[in-house]
DNA sequence: AGTGTATAGTTTATATATAAACTACTATGC
DNA sequence: GCATAGTAGTTTATATATAAACTATACACT
């Protein structure tokens, strides 16, 4: 559906740009609620999960920074700090020291090894049903205007 | 820039699927924080900018309930009390009562339309500035993109 | 060795977001 | 008329996000 008729605006958008602008932006909305709604189940925010996701696929066997996460999910670190906290609070990931005293190496515990093992098969499934609409050259497609976009910013 | 090297990862992304998934959450997060400081000179937050420009522009002369925001950002009500709270607080706009007593009707001061149209022009160069990488059927393209994907969730 | 600079993480204050429980009001059905 | 449903807004508790100020550590240079 056009996002006028979903928001039920009155009028048209000013321009198509200002219109793909706020498609962007609504979707991605629409994206994250659904993904918060599908990890619920398990306990976890998609914010939580994503960080998880980033240790058990880039983390190897040290973990990562909490810098190097924040960097990951462009967010700003002081974030990072109370995200790491409720999750270290919920025995999913712990805070070790690494040479450089400086830093705080985040790995998975073995509790949140093992729910990522059985989340992240499902996640994967979610994310195939989800994109299935476009096919493989409009995915293409889509993810060359997202990086034009952030190149021109 | 490809998502791969601007996060600086190691490993390609599982599918073509996930890599658009997450071009297009991460572009918006980007286009949030560009907007962000867009506005940041003019005293406002993206947020609170965009709900001004709902009233300016679909409020008519009564102007929008709180819940009618609420739909139009694709935010819970609880949300909107805030934000109207702090708007108001800045002589932004004013809470006016409705016919039906549930319904606070939200209008721009004086000071809140003085202030959107010295920035909604600036506002929309902008934004024509920002989509300008793509050209009109890449934008038409990109629309129907996130439609079907909306529509799919 | 000591000084200055940069980096990592935390703390504080604040904004934005949700869900759930609550109040106030409206509308519906008998 | 009155119980019941539904709707609008608020409050509370909590999560996520930022900027700015802070501490601790590391590094570079004379």
């Amino acid at each position: 559906m056009g996002l006028k008729e979903e928001l039920k605006l009155s009028k048209d958008f000013i321009s198509v740009e200002h219109e793909a602008l706020l498609n962007l932006y609504y979707t991605s909305i629409c994206i994250k609620k659904h993904a918060a709604g599908f990890f619920a189940p398990y306990g976890l925010s998609d914010v939580q999960f994503n960080l998880m996701m980033l240790i058990k696929h880039h983390g190897g066997s040290e973990g990562l920074s909490q810098a190097r996460l924040s960097e990951m999910m462009m967010v700003n670190r002081a974030n990072t700090t109370g995200l790491v906290d409720r999750l270290e609070k919920a025995d999913m990931v712990q805070r070790t020291a690494a040479e450089d005293r400086r830093y705080n190496m985040i790995r998975l515990t073995q509790k949140g090894q093992k729910l990522l093992d059985k989340s992240d098969p499902a996640y994967g499934k979610e994310v195939q049903k989800a994109m299935s609409v476009l096919s493989k050259a409009d995915l293409k497609h889509l993810i060359k205007a997202c990086e034009k976009l952030r190149d021109n910013l």
